[in-house]
DNA sequence: TGTACATCAGTGAACGCGCGTTCACTGATGTAC
DNA sequence: TGTACATCAGTGAACGCGCGTTCACTGATGTAC
């Protein structure tokens, strides 16, 4: 049956929640239209209503999905905090609330151009957002040691994620986090 | 009709090498049996004599799979060369020959809990090979320091396929290269 | 404001397709004599 | 060494199943009067 034009756009929101959060758990390539209706509270026919193809839904997804950690940054009081949650064993445990450069990566790099360009720009949103976290004026060793860190982090979390062991995951989360909050001490004079 | 022990043995042997690449290109969930049939110049049928199901076809595959790039340390002449070649856009540009654990590192945390261990071992080994390229003795710092430099590995490697983009692919590549290459160098006295 | 009706978001059965898996068959291998 | 035959690696048709997608239908919404 019909339902109003705010439920209508509720449902559309619940729906690109749910795959966002889908991708991240499961991969784009083993999330179904079914399961992405269901989780939105609809049916599989609904999402036809919404996007054209699961191709759309996708392309609608990574939209605005890859801003995400960038905007965490800009919402953490200072890099050690903001480390500390993206280091952390919680972060590593839920990867469907996490982030998406780390959860997708891979299957990104087999996705779409569309989908690439969409990933490149938030990662370009986190080296900005980071960069201003750690306080360093914009010069070019800032986003050098932006980058560098980043690409620990995202590796960190991906590595600690497949190893599927406590300990070793704990070691590789703690070592690059004590190893970066000294290197970002260091930036600052 | 039947072959000799010889080229069934070899025909086992295509069949694991082609699933290794078809899943560091295309991911675990996104192979079909047929593909990897083809790739070893055999029918899906055949692949059923020598492997019970899709999944144990999966298992015996990673079961080596990850020592690749242990692997790969042991046999460069030193850091710096291996290193330039991790780090580099033939590496990035061909996954499917590539460092699985930089490949299949999402996949692996969607994956069954075998496949995170053969994961963590060929982590641990990769740890192990790259001390010990590096030179330094066995101190906990100089386990922590290569921890750090093969989460930034992989990390760099993750995104600069994810991007899609040759400029800023190329700038992770070489910040974190240069990065590392420093760090290495300090660890010499 | 009240009422009749056109609109359209959502439902769920149905479709074709590709997948993993099975199995009767083929014919070269390799062994028994 | 030569021959007859049992073995078995590989083939390809067939199967059931789950998937993406379509579409006739439903009934609440929201508008025209």
């Amino acid at each position: 049956m019909k339902v109003s034009k705010e439920t209508a756009a509720a449902n559309r929101a619940a729906l690109l929640s749910a795959s966002g959060t889908l991708y991240r758990q499961k991969g784009f390539a083993s999330v179904t239209i079914a399961e992405v209706g269901a989780a939105a509270g609809l049916t599989h026919g609904a999402l036809y209503g919404h996007f054209r193809s699961k191709e759309a839904l996708l392309l609608a997804t990574v939209g605005s999905l890859f801003d995400w950690t960038a905007e965490q940054v800009q919402e953490a009081p200072g890099v050690g905090a903001f480390l500390d949650l993206y280091l952390s064993r919680r972060h590593v445990d839920n990867p469907g609330a996490g982030c998406p450069l780390a959860a997708l990566g891979d299957d990104t790099a087999r996705a779409d151009r569309r989908v690439k360009a969409d990933f490149a720009r938030g990662l370009e949103r986190l080296i900005e957002a980071f960069s201003e976290l750690a306080g360093t004026s914009g010069g070019e060793s800032s986003r050098a040691a932006t980058v560098s860190a980043i690409a620990a982090m995202v590796g960190a979390v991906v590595l600690a994620r497949a190893t599927g062991d406590k300990k070793l995951g704990a070691e590789i989360l703690e070592t690059v986090r004590a190893g970066l909050a000294r290197s970002v001490e260091g930036h600052r004079p």
